[in-house]
Order: structure tokens, then sequence, then C-alpha cells
DNA sequence: CGGGTTTGACCGGCGC
DNA sequence: GCGCCGGTCAAACCCG
């Protein structure tokens, strides 16, 4: 549910009129109202037309059939007035709700029988009017008595709704706090021995994508850390851990130079930086989580042509590389929407079908994304906290790890891979292929899991889908989409981002979150571009739907998915021994052409 | 001229 | 210790 958006792309459970509601303008001429009335009840002469949508949120609204909000030529015209006041009866007709309400609905109001209307009219014996007035007068009274209670129903919704929201945010919150608090325990625990009882906060455990938040409820260190250019001299490093200050140090002196500096974001730089010192923590577990977490990679296999995927982030290549056992190159690229953004990828081709681009993220932003990279990032996030959860080696881990993908991941329409060994695991989502059950057939040390939700898979750069189609169009979306500014958004995803990242193994903040994410990123992908929504719902609907094999899909590497990219180690490996690991360029243009 | 890309050099981890 | 390899740096270059 998107929160105090900028964008209001229907993602609020507001309820918005499908269908246009027709007013009757006053005054007009009653004498034909009544005509029209004695007929069809049809159109009036005057109309005036507000096309809105009363449309019910989410489709997987727990709200009972019965109960989901109907699409009714319903505007809320008792709000203010008549809140309190009892619906009409016969016997009060002359009541100011009786008189003034213009329902849209043709109601006849009780002056209606008196003036004008019948006095030009003359058409009718007066009796029979008077009769047939009434009737209509009882059907109508009763009509908004019906509406009446269904608004009522409708308002009641609407609050519980809201209430569940907030409730729910409310607890969210909570935990988070909860976890924060436990994390600061441990660490002091972990420190007090020559700490002097200072709080030491890791601030380069923080989880994916956190940065910013945690910056944000922690300023203090943050500042007193990130600011000061200098270290040694920060609050933080009172002595202890001095192996890993130096080792902080040391990465330190390698950061990248070019303004893109690691004081903007001491985690990251940390985050970075641990990714070469994976033994600094030896003891906690919850320092080998996180550890573990930063050095969690997605991996993303999509069918392009082009030389990168849109996934509505800005990147700088730093680097291109041939890896080994592949001819095409691979390219290094960070994240340059913000200083000191975490994220990198590496773009490579894969060696044994070069329509295959595979994208390895590493990271999470720092600052706030458009749509489109927010459901990219929303992807990486889900999969990498999948993959942690399943990181351990136990029979536990793996069963936790293939029901959180489950139940985070709950749509299945294309494969997921999830390779959790040391030093680098890795969850590849393989989307250029068809789902297949067969595919559910577990490899050893391999398993298999349902790739993320329909718009998580959406979320996915360019071929995201089983269809052949779809990865254009969707492609397409999120360029479009990341037209926009994400600044905007970044109430939300700060928002939505919260719990994914103090709580990596919160099933169901992380459905919350990933929801929250990808519907809001889907639907203002969709609604960016109408040219494309109409394709892009119905893909969208058929993976909601089922995710049936496209016919007309491109071609599949159904084989493959047993031979994903990631080796146990994580890197991207193929079966191509072929040994060229030199720094010569294969090809300047761009990696496996 | 600023920002992005290219590309050879460099560094650290790891296996032998 | 050495070489391989992945990853990164940073100067040179390119481009709008």
């Amino acid at each position: 549910m998107a929160k105090g958006s900028g964008l209001s792309f229907g993602s609020d459970p507001i309820f918005f009129l499908h269908k246009p509601i027709v007013i009757n303008s006053f005054p007009e001429d009653h004498s034909k109202r009544f005509a029209a009335m004695d007929a069809t009840k049809n159109q009036s002469t005057t109309t005036i037309q507000f096309p809105v949508n009363l449309n019910c949120a989410h489709p997987d609204s727990p709200v009972p059939d019965d109960e989901k909000p109907r699409i009714v030529d319903e505007m809320d015209f008792f709000a203010d007035k008549n809140r309190d006041s009892k619906p009409p009866t016969t016997d009060n007709k002359n009541s100011p709700y009786y008189f003034n309400v213009n329902t849209g609905l043709h109601l006849l109001t009780a002056n209606t029988s008196s003036d004008q209307s019948m006095v030009d009219d003359g058409m009718s014996p007066p009796n029979v009017d008077d009769k047939r007035v009434k009737n209509e007068l009882v059907v109508l009274q009763a009509e908004i008595e019906r509406m009446h209670a269904e608004n009522e129903r409708l308002r009641s919704m609407l609050n519980q709704v809201t209430n569940n929201y907030n409730a729910l945010q409310v607890h969210m919150v909570a935990l988070m706090q909860d976890q924060k608090a436990e994390n600061n325990e441990e660490h002091d625990q972990k420190h007090s021995g020559n700490n002097n009882g200072g709080v030491v906060v890791p601030r380069q455990f923080i989880d994916l994508g956190l940065a910013a938040k945690a910056e944000v409820e922690e300023p203090s260190l943050s500042s007193s850390e990130g600011r000061s250019g200098d270290r040694s001299g920060s609050p933080i490093n009172n002595g202890e851990v001095g192996s890993k200050e130096l080792e902080l140090r040391k990465n330190e002196k390698k950061e990248y130079s070019s303004g893109i500096g690691r004081e903007e974001s001491p985690d990251q730089g940390s985050q970075w930086g641990a990714n070469k010192v994976p033994r600094l923590n030896p003891s906690k577990n919850v320092d080998q989580t996180e550890a573990t977490m930063r050095k969690a990679r997605v991996s993303v296999r999509a069918r392009s042509e082009a030389p990168m995927i849109t996934d509505g982030c800005q990147w700088r290549k730093y680097g291109q590389k041939m890896a080994k056992g592949n001819p095409c190159p691979r390219a290094y690229y960070r994240c340059t929407m913000a200083a000191g953004c975490p994220v990198r990828k590496q773009v490579q081709r894969c060696a044994e079908d070069r329509s295959i681009l595979i994208t390895t993220y590493e990271g999470n932003h720092n600052h706030p994304l458009p749509p489109a990279a927010m459901a990219m990032a929303s992807t990486t996030s889900s999969a990498a906290r999948m993959l942690l959860s399943g990181s351990m080696p136990s029979a536990d881990g793996l069963m936790n790890s293939n029901f959180l993908a489950r139940t985070v991941l709950p749509c299945s329409s294309s494969m997921a891979t999830i390779s959790a060994s040391a030093p680098f695991p890795t969850v590849t989502l393989d989307l250029t292929q068809n789902p297949n059950p067969l595919q559910f057939q577990r490899p050893p040390s391999q398993f298999y899991v349902p790739s993320p939700n329909p718009t998580q898979n959406l979320a996915g750069p360019a071929a995201a889908t089983p269809s052949s189609l779809l990865p254009q169009i969707f492609n397409q979306a999120l360029y479009n989409q990341s037209k926009f500014s994400g600044l905007q958004m970044s109430q939300d995803m700060e928002a939505a981002q919260l719990p994914t990242h103090h709580q990596p193994s919160s099933q169901q903040q992380s459905q919350q979150n990933s929801l929250a994410e990808t519907v809001s990123a889907a639907t203002a992908a969709i609604t960016a571009d109408p040219n494309f929504t109409a394709a892009l719902a119905a893909a969208i609907t058929s993976i909601i739907g089922g995710a049936q094999p496209q016919p007309n899909s491109s071609t599949n590497n159904n084989a493959n998915t047993t031979v994903p990219t990631t080796s146990n180690s994580g890197n991207i490996t193929t079966s191509n021994s072929n040994s060229n690991g030199s720094n010569k360029l294969c090809n300047s243009k761009f990696p496996g052409n």
C-alpha cells in the first residue's frame, strides 16, 4: 500500500469509481424528467459525468467476495450532511435530506409532485400521477436506503483496511526496533570488555539497502563516523576491534577516489570492504548472517540484445575484464544514482548462449529509487533474503529457504536457482525460460524455488517473463518508468524498505515489503505508458493466472536450468574450460559481443 | 568541460 | 613463493 506517495497510480486502497457517474443537474425540465422516468428511468437531459473508478484495490484482498466493493454508480453524498441522519422514509419527506440530495439516480424529490412539472404537464389525470409518483417514491427511497447502507459498508471497509494498515505498520516498526535493540545489545556485550560501555554499532553490517534509513535512525553515529574524514579520531574507534578497524582503514585506502567516497556513507564502504574481510567476526551468528547478506548476489539471466538491461538505475562502468571460461568480457558497473551507493553489478553474456545477458547485482541502494529500479531492488533483496535464509548448510536452511521462496515468491513463472554456498552465495533468476514443473526437480546442492511474484518477475529487467513478448514490454515500461523522478517515492521506499533490512528472515515483512514495492512499481510501470498497458496487463494476468507456457515464447533453455550460471562459490562460471583470464579486451564495445 | 568509458596496472585471495 | 584469477583503480580518452 503506497503511503503518501506523490505518484497516485491507484495503489492506494481508495475506492475509485469505475463507471461514470451521472448526476442530474438542477434545475431541469421536470416534465421531461418525469417522462423519462416513467419509461425506463433513462438518462435525463443534462448530465455531468465523473469518470472515476471505484475499483477496490487489491486482487489479493482477503475481503470475501460478497464484501468486495462492487462497481456501483454511487457517490458519497451523505458524508457530511447526512452521516448521522436516518435514511429517508415516507414519513420524513420534508427533511432536507429528502429535498436536497442529488444522488444522480434520477430521484424524485418530494416537491416534484406539487409544482411546476405537474402543472405544465397536464398529460395525465392528477390522481393517477399521484399514485405513480408515490410508487416511484417508495422505490426510490428503498434505493436510497440500499445505497446508503452500501455506502456505510464501504466506509467501514475502508476504515478497516486503514486500521489494518496502521496496525501492520506499527507492528513492523516494533519488530524493527526490537531487532535493532537486540543487535545493539549483542554488540555491547561483545565489546563491553574494552569499550567503556560505549555503544558500538557495526556500521559495516548495515543490512542490504538500509543505509539511507540507518543514517536517518542513527544520525550521530553516521555523521561522527562518516563525515569526520578521519576515522582514527572518530568516536567509533574506541580501540576495540582493532583488527577490524585496521582492515577497514586498509580497505578505505583503496576507496574509489572520484567523488564516490566512503565518507559519505561509511557503512557502504565497510560493506564493500568487509567483503574482502570475511573473518573479522568469528563468533556472532548475526554477524555471520549479515556478512553473508552482504555478499549475497542476485544474478539475473535474461535474454536481451541490448548491451545492458534497463533496470531503472544509473550505472557507471568502472572496469571490464575477461573472465575465465567465458570468451565474453565481463563489465563492472557501480550505481551512480547517489554518491556512495554500494550497489554494483556485473554484466556478462552467457558463453553458451550469447543472447542471454547475465547481470549480477550485489549490495543494496542507499538512496531513493524510481519505481522501476525499486522493483529490481525489491527483487534482488527478496532473493537475497531468500538466499540468506537458506544459506545455512543444514536441512533446516534448505527447508527454510524453500519455504520462504514459496511464501515470499508465491507465483511461479520462471525459475530461480539458489546457490547458497560460501563465499558468494548467489541466487540466479533465470528469466530466459518457460516455467516448467519438471524444473522443480532439485539437483544436489542446489534447489529451485519459484521466482518472485509476478511483479517481481516483472521487476527483472528485460526478459523477466516466460513469454518473449513481455520482456520488451516490461523493459520499455521500466524504461519509461525510469524517466520518473524517484525522489517523490522516497518516503514510500524508505517505508517499504524498512522491514526488509534488519530482519531478513521475516517472511511476513518480506511479503509485505515485496508486495508493496512491486505492486507499486508494476503499477507505476503500467501506468507510465498507456501504450504498453494492455499488453503488459495481459501478460501480468497470464502470470498471475498460472503462468502457462506461452506458445510463442522464445527459445528456452529448460535444460539449462540445471546448469545455472553459478558455481558453488557463486562466481559465474560455465562448462567452458577455456582459460582466458587475461585482461585483454575481447570486445571493447561490450561484453559478449 | 563534465561525465562516462576504456584499458592497462595493481591488489588480494587462493590453490598448487 | 608463485601464478592465476577476480575485482578495482585511475589515467587517458571519448562524447555531447
